[in-house]
DNA sequence: TATTGTTATACTCTATAACTATA
DNA sequence: TATAGTTATAGAGTATAACAATA
């Protein structure tokens, strides 16, 4: 039997299931009931990070801040601009590119569902000492980081000898 | 504007990272590649949990702790069975059941692979103190667990009217 | 009658390829 | 020639429904 480092021991495990319950699990599903929203998941992501970013973001800005190629995103604002809740605007600087801004009633959409989401963080983390709140996000980003800038330090030297 | 909850500035957007990173990211398919593996992503989730449970399991927890339904984990066996990484055993408790095992081509296999992982998780970790591995570990499975019951609220509130 | 697992089917999420328009 | 976005298509991931066997 392998011996498993102990620099991660129980990090895995906890890590997917994290990752479950914000991508499959119920926790959407049920605050978009509870939110009156009846959108795809991906198109709700959409939203939040239009709501977050608190200015009209270009197709390829969302792409890659949801970690997903164009066209993910150009079909499912096509849904959203059919519905009126989000709308194409020429960008002034480059006639190539659209920026996507949240209608008013988008507006609206997203704040009920962020609302019912915050609630239900507060809700979680009501309990947690300020100092672990504050500590959790800290490593959480660094976390992220440096995981990240592992895998792209593994990717460099495992193209590093290949041509194309 | 809607004002953010103090609690979760910085969680939410993490955590979708962190996500997508394990998710949809290029971990998997670079640990797979450096481990010569050619499987499919949920199929080597199915192998990790086998190797980390240390024992057999049935379908139904393999579903459980994958967060998933039963068909999804049976098509997986199915391939993984043909190609001899498991075998199905019957279960001398329950004759409807079977227990899920590794073959030992199957454990030299995720062998492999999880050492591949653990290395880059261990480099990535490398520079954090003892202390905030410890903290990081702890506040992210209080973080699931308060998360997790948070949610089993909602929906037990949202459905005690409904009679189906 | 309830539970374990399987088969069949369908939906959701995301990527690749080919294209148009502008830079 | 390169970049922003779109359309069309295909594949991966997961769920629901219907069923068989056993409890």
């Amino acid at each position: 039997m392998r011996e498993r480092s102990e620099a991660i021991t129980g990090l895995l495990p906890r890590m997917a299931q994290l990752s479950a319950l914000l991508n499959r699990g119920q926790l959407f599903e049920h605050a978009a009931t509870a939110a009156g929203v009846t959108l795809e998941r991906p198109s709700m992501t959409i939203l939040v990070i239009l709501d977050t970013a608190e200015r009209p973001l270009r197709v390829g800005e969302i792409a890659t801040r949801m970690q997903v190629v164009g066209p993910h995103v150009t079909r499912h604002l096509n849904t959203l601009e059919k519905q009126g809740i989000v709308k194409r605007v020429p960008d002034p600087d480059d006639q190539r590119a659209r920026l996507i801004a949240l209608t008013p009633s988008g507006q609206r959409l997203v704040d009920r569902y962020t609302a019912v989401i915050d609630s239900w963080f507060t809700a979680a983390l009501a309990k947690w000492p300020d100092r672990d709140r504050t500590e959790f996000v800290r490593l959480l980003g660094r976390m992220v980081e440096d995981l990240t800038a592992q895998l792209n330090t593994v990717i460099d030297s495992g193209t590093a000898d290949r041509t194309h």
